[in-house]
DNA sequence: TAAGGTACTTACCAAAAAGTATGGAAGAAA
DNA sequence: TTTCTTCCATACTTTTTGGTAAGTACCTTA
């Protein structure tokens, strides 16, 4: 276990690696979104808008915007009238659940006691 | 595959949970320091600068303060003249691999042309 | 006495991210 | 014709983060 995936990564390029996917879902309101839409659903502006009360609509629109830009949602349109516009995960959104179960447990290992020192 | 850990979350706990993490992570040159510190080393303050030529002092020694107090690395003062002053991974902060190999995964899935949609 | 090496501080400025407030399009229903 | 709903867009302000430059403390060696 002291290697890093197969390839041969430098400090420098393992880095950029892992900053890529920081860009990815760093923003105030990205993880609340994605986890509201993990397993499959699909949600309304509106619906997040509700869901998530204390964000406003400038931020939402632009963190969904980024996230679609980055491939990890993804953004259906019905042309109605009033509009109606859903969003979900794309296929490689979904895929990020195991990165994301491997933080929450390294973040649980804190609390177990392990000595840090 | 559909569950986070063994944990029941909410949207808002989860993304709290993987923030925690993030705001460890963030920060314009930790990584680049966690992987040059990764297995085992320890480094001096002027082998970090030499290793992050672009790094300046100010930004190394603050996200080096940061990591610090987060219980990711650790301090080791010699009360020498010149002073020398190593930095290190603690356990924990060597226990990150699995997530930070987890996000590297999958920002390689990208390329592997698995479709996006 | 002066110069030098190491590990920092501090003051100041710029850029990026987030928040607030308001406005607008597109029709359908009243 | 006015109103209503939904999904935004834009201008502006505040907060956070990053960067530059200079200085400091300590003791050693020449």
């Amino acid at each position: 276990m002291e290697e890093m995936s197969e390839k041969s990564w430098t400090p420098t390029s393992a880095a950029d690696g892992v900053e890529q996917v920081l860009r990815i879902l760093e923003g105030r309101w990205k993880l609340v979104i994605l986890f509201h839409l993990f397993g499959g659903k699909l949600l309304r502006f509106s619906d997040l808008e509700r869901a998530i009360p204390a964000v406003s609509q400038k931020m939402l629109i632009q963190q969904l915007r980024q996230l679609e830009k980055d491939g990890v949602v993804r953004r259906i349109v019905h042309h109605q009238v009033p509009p109606k516009v859903e969003y979900g995960l794309t296929d490689w959104g979904q895929s990020l659940c195991p990165a994301l179960d491997a933080m929450l447990k390294w973040a649980a290992l804190r609390e177990n006691g392990d000595e840090v020192n």
